[in-house]
DNA sequence: ATTCTTGCAAAAGATTTGCAAACAA
DNA sequence: TTGTTTGCAAATCTTTTGCAAGAAT
């Protein structure tokens, strides 16, 4: 799905880019490359490692202020993690995650059906539901072994 | 529930603290008692000024382990906003929370069935499940007047 | 030309920590 | 007396910001 409507494609950046009047520059094609071809769900700290190996000179401030744009112009999600850092998701659509409390490595969990949270999960009367978060922790397969 | 099983009694405070090896002070009976008397959720800030009109040379570092401390007793629970300061909840039993996205507001929910959503999130394979977090983010009654 | 982006250092906000003195058990 | 707690300041961690110089449109 994410190769049929053209996200995936490398040109979709700078569409996006255009759309909202932001420039494309050498660093920001390296954080979305980097966050395309990372495992999933780095912190802005690992894509800055990550990143740095190609273009050394990266700031860390500079990271942030890509995967803003990124953000902002609909490429990339961010994740707040409760405590500690947040992680950023290429995956725009509405889907949740497994979070283990041992060494904060996030999974993707397959959308469940906000109909069925709606009913469950109801919401106090004045309060206009903007979207449901759910998240699932535990430890992982890895940590478990340990 | 939470009177019948002497879970406000103040004198449930020693107990706790007693059973961890911990010592009764009069600043942690008056983080205790504010958390008790106050507005859901207050925020560790929140607490420390409210603390203070009591205790005028209480620190906000002492507030900070005096919450831990209650948290480790089990008196308490920590919420983590996301982004933003942790709110502390005297409701230990499992529930969940909304927020808003504006002015940061907790309200209770009723606690949803842990059944169903074991059987709509399905969590990856080997990955052991401590607990769901389900929120509910949006826009409370007071903001959405604005 | 204009507007956006970069790197750097500094600032920010939330929370934790080291330590000597004060306090509870 | 022994172990815990306190206040203070300093440190931590993650993220944001101000600014002058450099790049993209």
């Amino acid at each position: 799905m994410t190769n049929e409507d053209g996200i995936g494609r490398p040109a979709m950046l700078r569409e996006r880019l255009g759309s909202v009047g932001g420039h494309m520059t050498r660093r920001r094609a390296a954080v979305y490359r980097f966050l395309r071809g990372a495992w999933p769900h780095p912190t802005a700290e690992e894509i800055y490692l990550g990143v740095k190996e190609e273009l050394p000179r990266i700031s860390l401030a500079t990271v942030y202020k890509n995967l803003e744009a990124l953000v902002n112009c609909g490429l990339a999600v961010k994740v707040p993690a409760g405590d500690g850092a947040a992680r950023y998701d290429l995956r725009t659509d509405h889907h949740y995650h497994s979070r283990c409390l041992q060494c904060g490595t996030m999974i993707d969990l397959e959308p469940a059906a906000e109909e069925i949270l709606r009913n469950m999960v109801k919401a106090p009367s004045g309060f206009e539901v903007s979207h449901y978060r759910v998240e699932v922790l535990g430890c992982c397969e890895e940590c478990g072994k340990r």
